[in-house]
DNA sequence: GCCAACGTTGGC
DNA sequence: GCCAACGTTGGC
């Protein structure tokens, strides 16, 4: 039996990678590398699965929004770049026979015509909850499906498929 | 650019 | 195992 279908927040700085860049990318599909924070990586190695819906935040940004959705198609498997020791992510700790660092596989579904702010988020009675609104640095977050089907209905009308 | 929040490191 | 020092994140 397939697993509930499960939502995530996933930040990215749009000056290091947007959704902008996500969806100029081969089969609008990228690895989601650089995870270097336990918590998220225990989120990516055990729970991000296929089919999981993502809401692409872009962090460090003016405003800070979300700014579209992307679907997971590849679930945990080892973070490669920790290997690399021109990487930027290069983590010597990282043993190949027993990574530390995971990353999963997502590919563009949407990009809001109009991202929705944090301001906008913070309005929000019904995401007072939401992870993200609660002085969290964490770079994967969970999101309830009540929060997922919120945002989706504030973007509503507004939103182009990909 | 500032700084609060929070994670990590390392001496003891 | 405590905790001070330090580094990073990310909103403002």
């Amino acid at each position: 039996m397939a697993a509930r279908k499960q939502y995530w927040l996933f930040k990215s700085e749009p000056e290091v990678f947007s959704i902008h860049d996500l969806e100029k990318a081969p089969k609008k599909t990228v690895f989601w590398d650089g995870v270097r924070n336990y918590q998220a990586r225990n989120s990516l190695r055990d729970q991000v699965k296929v089919g999981d819906g993502v809401l692409f935040y872009h962090s460090n940004a003016d405003p800070p929004a979300i700014a579209g959705i992307a679907e997971v198609v590849k679930g945990g498997y080892p973070d490669q770049t920790a290997f690399d020791k021109s990487d930027h992510h290069y983590d010597p700790k990282s043993d190949p026979k027993n990574p530390t660092w995971y990353m999963v596989d997502v590919r563009h579904a949407e990009t809001f015509v109009k991202p929705i702010t944090l301001p906008e988020l913070k309005k929000e009675r019904a995401l007072k909850e939401m992870v993200l609104l609660n002085n969290s640095r964490l770079s994967i977050q969970p999101v309830t499906e009540q929060e997922w089907t919120h945002i989706a209905k504030m973007r509503k009308q507004t939103a182009t498929r990909s």
